[in-house]
DNA sequence: ATGTATACATAATTTTCTTATGCATAATAG
DNA sequence: CTATTATGCATAAGAAAATTATGTATACAT
């Protein structure tokens, strides 16, 4: 993730819109479409990805499918029906966090009191 | 800090930025000023922000100014000339953060091919 | 042959936060 | 008048989420 640790606790977030997006994808997938997505400002190293999928997978938010492509495999993951609602929340809370951040960055101009 | 954790990682970044727009600011000030920009949403516990602001003065981010306003405590933080710096560098950061989350969440629509 | 890309995985460590305390003064509510 | 809330600082134990460093394996390009 560069250096920039602005970026933690955002990748579950990340993971499941990608999947609510596109459906089904597998691991090596995402962090492509998240370097691409970014303009290659966020990697997501694979030492974060693959025990947070394991993790989501664990809390029944995914389900995965195994198959080989090209004599490699591929851990096809996707939403439950639990995993999209959760997505919805999660999405929620992303938005509030970005207008949150937003203000902060760039508070309201106080009222101009000259008259 | 509520429930959501997309939080993590960002408290550096509050607390320069505050300090940058409000020249000098005491612990529980800042509290009290993100809890009201974020309309209660954003709660910064104690645990976390004293530790933060102890390693910004350590790194040389924060200088310190001890004084006794009614008969208590306040310690008031400002930048230091290397904080202004950082603190630059930090709100870029931040605003790329923001654009590619928002890049992430509300991703470019893919180009019409129906014609 | 060597490196890069694809594809998964885990272990050790670090960073950052939560939760739980602790101390102390001032103001308010019952 | 006493208990709670607000103000103000601090730290320690533990959890959560990441980084860094490995490890395995196939495919492709130099």
């Amino acid at each position: 993730m560069k250096n920039s640790q602005l970026y933690k606790g955002s990748l579950n977030t990340i993971i499941m819109k990608l999947l609510e997006e596109n459906g089904r994808m597998y691991g090596y997938e995402i962090t492509q479409k998240v370097k691409l997505i970014t303009a290659g400002e966020l990697n997501i190293t694979e030492g974060a990805l693959y025990p947070a999928l394991h993790k989501l997978e664990a809390d029944g938010f995914l389900d995965v499918e195994v198959e080989k492509v090209d004599n490699r495999l591929r851990k096809y993951y996707k939403l439950t029906e639990n995993g999209q609602k959760e997505t919805v929340n999660r999405l929620a809370e992303l938005e509030e966090f970005i207008r949150n951040m937003q203000n902060l960055v760039n508070p309201a101009p106080k009222p101009d009191l000259q008259f």
